[in-house]
DNA sequence: CTTCCAAATGGAAGCGCTTCCATTATACCA
DNA sequence: TGGTATAATGGAAGCGCTTCCATTTGGAAG
């Protein structure tokens, strides 16, 4: 049974089917309004908590409310208050364990508050691109999370134009807050590790360290490396570091090619656990015992390590998600807010495959 | 410097400084049109693409969108397309390898889509329940995939009320389209490749079967298990079936317990893979041989299956959210689509843990 | 019972789009 | 050349909110 009133002033509106049949149909301010017998602003004002309100005129919104179960529409909302109530987050292959722990820090902290979390996956530097150029000004959301990916200079002056805040984790850019650890450190600790265990031949595998996504982890970590071995006095041998991709074939492939050297290493730091795994793989394949033949430290501390026994440098990877909402939250709040660099520590974790 | 422009109607839209120091304010459609010397109408026409442009009207369009780097506001555009132009995902427990390989599918199909993706993670059964009651109602989302939540009458006629198309991917309910598999079958597969490796003892060990979630996977499986015992004409104990959460400790418990047994299992049939880890992990403790003392087969197939030698059912993870976003567009598309129920096919995979 | 002030309320305007309808320009034909 | 069908265009109205400002109300004080 429609609920209609008579046109009375220029614009009908809020007059619409409660019970549309098939069509559901919107339940407007407008209903609640004229069902309570006030104004639309005061309905507003009874939705936003508003304290100038008289308790008797509340409850009867709230009657209305109730009565028609209303849930005000978050997109007029948005178009009125002039803000997405969205959190972007770009982050390459959301699904790896190490970005996905990261992106369950993100997700909690955003859980809590008031907006809502939209994820885009990049798995290709043209999508990269186009997430760069495109998402920021496209009007889609109060600020963005960038994981892992470093901007470069026309893209943090196209940022700032576009008035959106943007935060960093795993990444840099003076020009931006960010959330990062000390990638040099974590290569060093690893590396020294191994050497106080008594290793002298020490190999890395990494991520190219030139790569076309720009990660620079791999590159910060190989410093801690060469570092390392300089402060204790090693040489190092080129044919030591080994490059492959994420996949474990290719870490297998970078192994094997270690293994195969005149004078092959009797420890790999490798520069994730993932790839350690396939380390650890190649090494069971040859009938090498780890750690004996060979030791082997990973890196991150994602969950399957512990299970393997991975000795690794454990990343604060859910604190540095979480902490960049945090982070993100307050620059929307205060847009002038300087940029600021957190960096969190790092720890390293002893477990079997270095130490027997 | 400011571009004004004297008022000059009852409405003074869309008159603002396009240059605004720090404030960056947003261009929008009236600057376009005002720039290009055509009515706001013909620049959304231009926008969306409509055939009814002259060409050359047309590209003085462009040129204004280019110079002022124009971008529609989306937000606007959806109230007044009365379209959220997002989807919104429920998953419990999402950073669990197996969910993530679903929202992967999910996240591949949206991203070539016009809709944003939005996620809802859900660790409580309260924050199920809120999700249930308030993410279908709350005009968030124009279409909604729900993994592995199975909901109720109650919650089914009320989205229904709502207008909200929603797709349920390992999850059953008869008025709703849902991609499933036979999980029944999945445990009969299990436990048959057990028997037919000339086992006769074998341990399942699941979630119970009973849990606040109500995830009904672990009940069914349990189902198939049972069948394919009485098939082959093995009395079922049931000190063999033990239940464990998801988490490590617990299932090396519940491992510990069958190995306890006066009569202890010969094979142990576990419901999720990563579960199996931690059977493989207290089998180690006690020193048992995979699979000579004790045969081990898990569910999922995750990507770390294959590196564990892990006997597993395979389930298609990534098609399941692949095709459970495709059956909603179609749906969102067509409200009327009645629903249907697909089946993917489960995939015995032998590995290590059950034939040496 | 007035008077006056603060509190409460109503609702127009505006957020930035799409779309419909009325109007205008163009093209075609006789 | 004029007339007419058709294509192109302009812009009001509307999407469902918030907020500001003007107006009304309630109640305390006299």
């Amino acid at each position: 049974m429609p609920v209609l009133s008579a046109g009375e002033g220029p614009l009908n509106r809020g007059q619409r089917s409660l019970i549309g049949g098939d069509q559901a149909v919107a339940v407007t301010i407008y209903d609640v309004a004229e069902r309570a017998g006030v104004g639309i602003g005061t309905v507003s004002r009874v939705l936003n908590d508003s304290p100038q309100v008289r308790e008797k005129t509340r409850q009867r919104v709230l009657a209305a409310i109730e009565e028609f179960n209303y849930r005000p529409s978050p997109i007029a909302q948005r178009l009125s208050l002039r803000k997405t109530l969205a959190i972007g987050v770009i982050t390459p292959f959301f699904t790896r364990p190490s970005f996905v722990e990261r992106l369950r820090g993100v997700e909690a902290v955003i859980a809590e508050s008031e907006y809502d979390l939209i994820i885009y996956n990049v798995e290709t530097v043209a999508r990269r691109d186009i997430c760069f150029q495109e998402v920021p000004t496209s009007h889609r959301v109060d600020g963005l999370i960038i994981i892992s990916l470093s901007p470069g200079d026309e893209d943090v002056a196209r940022w700032a134009e576009a008035g959106v805040p943007v935060i960093l984790v795993d990444a840099d850019h003076p020009l931006l807050t960010r959330v990062v650890t000390d990638d040099v450190a974590g290569g060093y600790k690893a590396t020294r590790h191994l050497i106080e265990l008594g290793h002298r031949k020490i190999a890395y595998i990494s991520n190219p360290l030139d790569n076309p996504f720009g990660f620079t982890s791999s590159r910060y970590r190989y410093r801690g490396y060469r570092q390392a071995l300089a402060d204790f006095g090693l040489p190092f041998q080129p044919e030591y570091h080994q490059e492959s991709d994420h996949s474990r074939a290719q870490t297998r492939a970078a192994t094997e090619r270690l293994l195969s050297l005149d004078d092959p290493p009797t420890a790999i730091f490798v520069a994730s656990d993932t790839r350690a795994m396939g380390v650890l793989e190649a090494l069971k394949a040859r009938g090498l015992k780890v750690p004996d033949d060979v030791a082997v430290i990973g890196y991150d501390d994602i969950e399957v390590a512990e299970y393997l026994g991975l000795s690794t440098v454990h990343q604060p990877l859910y604190e540095t998600g979480a902490l960049g909402v945090e982070l993100l939250l307050k620059q929307i709040d205060d847009p002038e807010r300087s940029p600021m660099r957190v960096e969190l520590p790092l720890e390293l974790v002893v477990r079997q495959t270095t130490v027997g």
